[in-house]
RNA sequence: GCGCCUGUAGCUCAGUAGGAUAGAGCGUCGGACUUCGAAUCCGCAGGUCGCAGGUUCGAUUCCUGCCAGGCGCACCA
């Protein structure tokens, strides 16, 4: 609604300046395009919106900022449709352009909020986004690491949506291969021991020097399977405790290892807000129903077919040339032995997107995958040229979590299986504290989580501090019904009388809320709607200190009505901001 | 050796498609509860934006080179 709004203006103004003063219309329209960028200032003396537009104008034109803006403000100033909507435009500084909004015109934004639940600009071109996160392998429970990845992609993806795009959420589990085999064998020893016949040359045979996995929930795994008999079934657990490892051993401990830590996986990711559109198996891909092939080898037969010789073959194995996209060297797809890479199965992943029609691709990763970065971007650019459409992918990777309490770091041993799970976590600390607490730094810097200041309950947390604000609110409101103020007594006149300073600084953080989303959307950031609620919550918090709202004076009723509605507009806006955080608005604390 | 991320106040971090006096929380110190929730509010102090060059009217932001920390560099998955 702002800055929509203002850009018309602007562009009006500069288009009918240049016209006057005879501007290259080239340089003013590629001026416009890349250079009408708004923001609100922090400080209000320098209006509510800001462009720095002219600076680049005048590096085209080579006349002098300030004079190439007056000319602009005068021609806005002319405008009879900005007459309603601003009050003052002025160039200020080395030529900025700085806007501010009449009240009448915020007043009307705000009746909006407070009449709907959904008041979010949506983008004016939506796209239609796969998002793919956590994608941990079934091999173990969630730690803090993933839950980072699973709170970030789920709020990323409830912004997106919020801004209008179309947006489908997935995890990809890796169920194919080795590490699955291991899994098996690890239960599968554990088993052994368990029943009291551990055989440490059965260890060695099964795993040779490696470990297998180790973690506690490898041993627990193995006792329910003691327990509940029929889930691997009598021949097989026949097999397993005479020390057999037939090809059916292995499968069924695999199979019954992957689907109770998937099962566990669900549960923590559900319990913590996540949910998921889809769950893609990799096995799929190994398979094509009805062919004699997979889709992995249906796909990379295509794509050594397509022109540009992307995939090639050399010293006896197939590659593909992810040195276009300055990989380091190209990739093996299919090894000389005739088995497909891992990475064979990735392109056949993000080829079933593409297929799907997904012209937005997210990754979501752990910072140590970075150096897939440039041969995931290379196939999907090939993808992409194949179907003669344009597809993004972003891949957004996320950094190290490092677990602290009371500013010390929490061990995580090396030792294989030893770290700490986010389902401990979220024990300790709950739901919405972690979300919040995961979702207050950019993703691409390494986080410090403290697990005593993060469930701590005061100010030193700002989940609280938001919340806080939120219960402020509706705690006022059922003061005000008891003392039977109707809530419906607004009328579209009454805001009018919010004419205190602090209450138009309120209404223009509150008008920011549109343009934060956007901003999130558009560069797939989720930590600037944090920060901005917590900024709602702090200029609400001061508000409420320094302003009287509930009286029984009846020449007070206008103003007390006017501020219940501006209350009531900041409970939407944070609860409704909080949600995306996947964060609750409790109406009590 | 090559690549990616990071380096901003005592601590944890925002900000930067070049632009107005670089911000917040915590911590320290000092204030505010007979009033709608003090889980709150107000104030003070705290900075060579890692270092050195370069481009520019203007650089914390862009370029180059260093330094420090983290993470990666398989015909593994």
């Amino acid at each position: 609604m702002f800055e929509e709004c203002v850009k018309g203006i602007i562009t009006r103004a500069v288009l009918k300046s240049g016209s006057e003063e005879g501007w290259p219309l080239e340089t003013i329209q590629s001026t416009l395009e890349k250079g009408l960028r708004l923001e609100w200032p922090k400080k209000e003396e320098f209006g509510d919106l800001s462009t720095p537009l002219v600076m680049g104008l005048s590096k085209g034109l080579g006349k002098p900022p300030r004079a190439i803006a007056e000319k602009i403000v005068t021609a806005m100033k002319d405008d009879p449709s900005a007459v309603d909507v601003l009050v003052w435009v002025e160039v200020a500084g080395p030529g900025y352009i700085n806007l501010t909004f009449s009240s009448p015109f915020l007043y009307r934004y705000l009746e909006r909020v407070i009449g709907s639940d959904s008041h979010t600009e949506k983008v004016s071109s939506p796209r239609a986004i796969n998002v793919e996160f956590v994608s941990a392998n079934p091999t173990g429970p969630l730690h803090v690491g993933h839950g980072r990845g699973a709170a970030f992609g789920d709020s990323l993806a409830r912004i997106l949506r919020e801004a209008g795009h179309r947006v489908s959420t997935e995890y990809y589990i890796n169920d194919a291969g080795n590490q699955m085999n291991m899994l098996g064998k690890s239960v599968y020893l554990a088993f052994r021991r368990l029943e009291g016949r551990a055989d440490p040359e059965e260890r060695v045979r099964l795993l040779g020097d490696g470990e297998g996995y180790r973690g506690d929930y490898i041993p627990e795994i193995a006792q329910r399977l003691r327990e509940e008999k029929e889930l691997i079934g009598d021949a097989v657990r026949k097999s397993a405790l005479e020390g057999r490892f037939t090809e059916e051993v292995q499968d069924a401990f695999t199979h019954v290892a992957q689907t109770l830590i998937m099962s566990e996986i669900r549960n923590d990711l559900s319990r913590f807000g996540v949910s998921f559109d889809r769950f893609f198996s990799e096995k799929t891909l190994h398979i094509f129903p009805g062919e004699d092939r997979s889709r992995i080898s249906h796909w990379i037969d295509l794509l050594e077919q397509e022109p540009g010789g992307m995939v090639f073959e050399s010293e006896g194995a197939l590659w593909f040339k992810t040195t276009v996209m300055n990989d380091d060297k190209d990739r093996v797809l299919k090894k000389s032995d005739g088995s497909y890479t891992y990475f064979a199965a990735d392109i056949a992943y993000h080829a079933d997107k593409v297929e799907r029609g997904f012209d937005t691709l997210v990754d979501v990763w752990g910072a140590d995958h970075h150096g897939y970065q440039a041969r995931m971007q290379a196939v999907v650019r090939t993808l992409a040229e194949r179907a003669k459409k344009n597809v993004d992918l972003r891949i957004c990777l996320i950094q190290l979590v490092s677990l602290m309490r009371n500013g010390k770091a929490v061990s995580m041993s090396t030792r294989a299986g030893e770290y700490v799970t986010l389902g401990e976590v979220l024990d300790e600390v709950g739901v919405d504290a972690t979300r919040f607490s995961y979702l207050t730094r950019s993703h691409e810097s390494p986080l410090e989580f403290d697990l005593a200041k993060a469930k701590e309950r005061s100010m030193d947390n700002p989940v609280f501090y938001v919340q806080y604000a939120h219960a402020r609110v509706k705690s006022l409101l059922a003061q005000a019904s008891l003392r039977n103020v109707a809530l419906e007594e607004f009328s579209a006149g009454s805001l009018s009388v919010l004419s205190e300073q602090t209450e138009r600084s309120l209404i223009r953080l509150l008008a920011q809320f549109s343009g934060v989303i956007l901003r999130c959307a558009e560069s797939f950031e989720v930590h600037p709607l944090t920060d901005y609620l917590a900024a709602v919550a702090g200029a609400y918090h001061h508000y409420y200190f320094h302003h009287r709202i509930l009286s029984s004076e009846e020449k007070d009723r206008p103003v007390m009505l006017a501020r219940i509605g501006l209350s009531i507009a900041v409970a939407k806006i944070l609860k409704k901001g909080l949600s995306l955080l996947g964060v609750s608005a409790p109406d009590s604390m």
